[in-house]
DNA sequence: TCCTGTGAATGTCTTCACAGCC
DNA sequence: GGCTGTGAAGACATTCACAGGA
């Protein structure tokens, strides 16, 4: 019970958002209520795992009947911080950037793209999503006037650790880098990274089974993300 | 020694792109020799993990000396096995789609994209990026003639598990799966998923520090990715 | 002397298995 | 009877610390 004091794991926390998105789409359907095993299955790991994780939230669950779906809802968004909309500026407007800023899947969610904002004055000024693109040295006020608590890097590599630097400066304390570099930021600032081209080595390297195919996996189940 | 021999764990093949990253850039500015220490801070790592990583992939260091650069960037892609080309076909061109059809990481990093797919007819015919688009009912024939081992999902999330089917069906043995769904595709698939969604909500959960300021962290080091 | 390679220790995450409650 | 909540076991990953080769 007094699990929910402690610390919540990391992998834990990168789970919850998949369990909020299952329990959307099963309030949805008309659920009201769920089994972990059930969630489990939807959301593509195990029942214990996700017993656990939920755990973490304190003692939602009902002994002999599963989790109530709209409590669920209501305890995972509070734990993530999502009762609350984070209007997000997106750094760099190439191909990227303005998808990324034509992309509804952030507002839909609570992270409303509020600026957007480039290095190169021939785009500044241009309109993208419906946004009116602004110059970098403009971030400080962007920032605070729109109260920004995220930035989004969809600069080349090169500028990332100077975008990243200024975004710091500028008083936003949660970064997502796109760009494929190693970025640094201040203790209190929380960074997270998307790298494409990483994700396609790594597939590269399962992917060579078709010449090393002596080495079989001791993998039972379907893999599933 | 034998370390070579066993089986590379997952969190070592995940930071071998970035090594291979750091490297070429060590590279371009021309050196030969590298320490781990000094490529654990380019890496944004730390030099034990560097080691033990490297251990992974044989004994390529010299004591009291470092790596060879050159050497260990050929280990390292041929490990990864990017010695030759893998071509991609994207399915899915709306804003997403075909911002990764237009973002050049791919082709450079020996990844090009061979053949862009949709179902919406009004979107067949039409070029992006250079490339025709074809309809996904062309995707066996895409996959075979092309040589097509890798599939990006870039659908909505309704789409998603039919067009993992599809890709499977036609002989794509990896996927990468930007849409906000879980799909499950059968065990000599790999699969791995970027969630853009999911990444801001990590991050809104480490941000809501502003509101319980009491947890204090134990984090000595600057953050990194 | 310097830096790698690696056992051992530690820490984190997952899975098992079952007591306890509905 | 069914399903949660959780200790305990096991698997995996990181970090320490140092022996040993260049």
């Amino acid at each position: 019970m007094e699990r929910s004091r402690r610390r919540i794991p990391e992998a834990t926390v990168a789970r919850l958002p998949v369990y909020l998105r299952t329990l959307l789409d099963l309030r949805d359907d008309g659920a009201d209520t769920i089994s972990s095993e059930r969630l489990a299955e939807l959301a593509g790991v195990n029942a214990a795992k996700v017993r656990k994780d939920l755990s973490w939230l304190g003692s939602y669950g009902t002994r002999g009947v599963g989790y109530d779906v709209d409590q669920l809802l209501l305890e995972i968004s509070r734990e993530l911080g999502l009762t609350r909309d984070w209007p997000v500026a997106i750094v760099g407007v190439g191909n990227l950037g303005a998808a990324l800023a034509n992309y509804g899947g952030f507002g839909d969610r609570g992270f409303p793209v509020a600026a957007l904002v480039d290095a190169d004055p021939a785009k500044v000024g241009s309109v993208v999503a419906g946004h009116a693109v602004h110059h970098i040295d403009e971030l400080d006020d962007l920032v605070a006037e729109l109260g920004i608590a995220i930035g989004i890097i969809a600069t080349p590599a090169v500028g990332a650790q100077e975008v990243a630097d200024r975004l710091v400066a500028a008083g936003v304390t949660s970064i997502l880098n796109f760009a494929p570099a190693v970025v640094t930021v201040p203790t209190q600032t929380t960074l997270r990274k998307v790298d494409l081209a990483l994700e396609l080595q790594v597939l590269s390297f399962y992917g060579r089974r078709d010449s090393l195919r002596d080495e079989l996996r001791g993998v039972d189940d379907e893999s599933v993300a």
